[in-house]
RNA sequence: GUCCCCAUCAUCUAGCGGCCUAGGAUACCGGGUUUUCAUCCCGGCGGCAGGGGUUCAAAUCCCCUUGGGGACGCCA
């Protein structure tokens, strides 16, 4: 039975590299049917913080990456002293300047047989004796980890790279508590741009301003599983074509950089992907913070039009932000066009004639149809082309250069403010 | 500095000795479609870090160099 752990620190903000190691468990996890286990480690009592733990879970939530066990690691003392004793009755640690330290043997060298790292050696005199219970009493890192995972029957470590050195000493605790061991996968880390470790100084870097700036869940995750991780050539995937293909064996070893522009190319197919429903209800939020409609506007709008309206422009945009933004198009009583609609005589005739065969139409079959048979229909009487009146009628009813097609969109805003931008125009 | 890891287009990657005059994706540049833009489709640009081996054959295996990253706490 697989189980693994996710073992974040809070102490700070949550970062996607967190977020991809906690991905990675959890496909992990989902792909065998075992157990995913949150572990929040907080032992360093100076750092860590409520906020913190928050953010942990709000970031995990969000991405929909739910644990079955849970667990905080400063409820587990006791078990950290049972096994430390067992060390100093054992002779395997010793107490000095009021810290227990744990014996390395001199001589010999310690392998670590990892699932992506492969064999890596380590000499023992490379490391010297360390401390497994600080002089105020609490327990160290390398210390805990290891009773903890061995008491919790964790049976793959999946972590970040930086790990792998303290990976030897792990192996010692747990050969000295005489523990079965774990098998250790380590993945590789995530850089900036500038090719050093991802940090607050490449901008974003929390996953939860990755939401905020309108990223969805799916789109994060695969960008993020294809960060170290592939399959062959394909490079969409949705949450369970990634669970049924995630294995270890697939997991690069050299670290990646966070490449924003494939994000939100990534993110662009998964809106493009998402059923209208739910994706009109991922843009919601965004649309009301935006100010495109007011919470009352967007529930009582006509369902049909809201998802045309959302059909329609996401294909224009990268972001949920972006999507909020343009879809006041479906809800603001006045558009300022973003340049200056100059009209000439022939134009507004045209313009007038549109509007006042659009306000005779059955508000019931409003449809991109309707609309398209209905235009038409005035141009020819007309003896005129689309073109003629395109750019006019484009931002007046979108306020874009820009944009959909001009029936759908007029549909997608409906009879009132189709006619009524256009009557504006024209008075 | 010491130890550890890594090394294919700008970036993410396929490749696990012959299928490779190295494939896909992003970005970029053209073209097509369209009432405009986007989407979409087609095409282009662009890489095995360098040097030694091993082999009939190396992007793939070994060594060295170089480059990048990580760890060197009574942090996690």
């Amino acid at each position: 039975m697989v189980r693994v752990r996710f073992a974040p620190s809070p102490t700070g903000y949550f970062h996607v590299g967190s977020a991809r190691t906690a991905l990675f468990n959890w496909l992990f996890a989902r792909h065998y049917h075992g157990t995913f286990i949150l572990r929040i480690e907080d032992t360093d009592r100076e750092r860590s913080t409520d906020e913190s733990i928050d953010q942990i879970i709000e970031s995990m939530t969000w991405l929909g990456l739910d644990w079955d066990e849970r667990y905080r690691q400063t409820d587990l003392t006791p078990d950290h002293l049972q096994a430390a004793e067992q060390l100093m009755e054992n002779g395997q640690a010793y107490e000095l300047d009021g810290a227990w330290w744990f014996k390395v043997p001199a001589d010999g060298e310690t392998v670590v047989h990892d699932s992506v790292m492969g064999d890596v050696t380590f000499r023992h005199e490379e490391f010297k004796d360390f401390v497994i219970r600080r002089s105020d009493e609490t327990f160290v890192y390398n210390f805990v980890v290891v009773v903890d995972d061995s008491n919790m029957k964790v049976t793959h470590v999946i972590r970040g790279d930086d790990h792998l050195i303290n990976t030897p000493k792990q192996v010692l605790l747990y050969q000295a508590l005489e523990r079965p061991l774990p098998q250790f996968a380590h993945l590789p880390l995530i850089l900036g741009e500038d090719r050093a470790r991802l940090s607050k100084r490449h901008g974003a870097s929390s996953v939860l301003e990755y939401r905020q700036m309108g990223f969805v869940p799916e789109g994060l995750i695969n960008f993020l599983a294809r960060l170290g991780w592939s399959h062959g050539d394909d490079e969409l995937f949705d949450r369970d074509e990634l669970i049924r293909l995630f294995t270890l064996e697939e997991i690069n070893r050299s670290a990646a950089v966070f490449n924003h522009e494939k994000l939100y190319w990534t993110n662009q197919q998964h809106m493009k992907r998402l059923d209208l429903e739910g994706l009109a209800g991922l843009v919601r939020p965004f649309a009301v913070a935006e100010q495109s409609a007011t919470a009352e506007q967007w529930d009582a709008i006509d369902r049909d039009r809201l998802h045309l309206g959302v059909d329609l422009l996401r294909d224009r945009s990268k972001t949920l932000v972006d999507l909020a933004k343009v879809l006041e198009i479906l809800f603001a009583a006045t558009l300022e066009p973003e340049e200056p609609i100059v009209l000439e005589d022939r134009q507004r005739v045209l313009v007038a004639a549109v509007a006042d065969a659009l306000a005779e139409a059955n508000a019931c079959e409003f449809t991109p149809d309707a609309v398209h048979d209905i235009v038409q229909s005035v141009l020819a009487a007309n003896d005129a082309k689309l073109k003629e009146i395109a750019k006019a009628v484009r931002l007046c009813i979108t306020g874009r250069k820009v944009g959909p097609g001009l029936f759908e969109i007029m549909s997608a805003a409906g009879q009132d403010l189709s006619v009524g931008r256009l009557r504006a125009l024209v008075r």
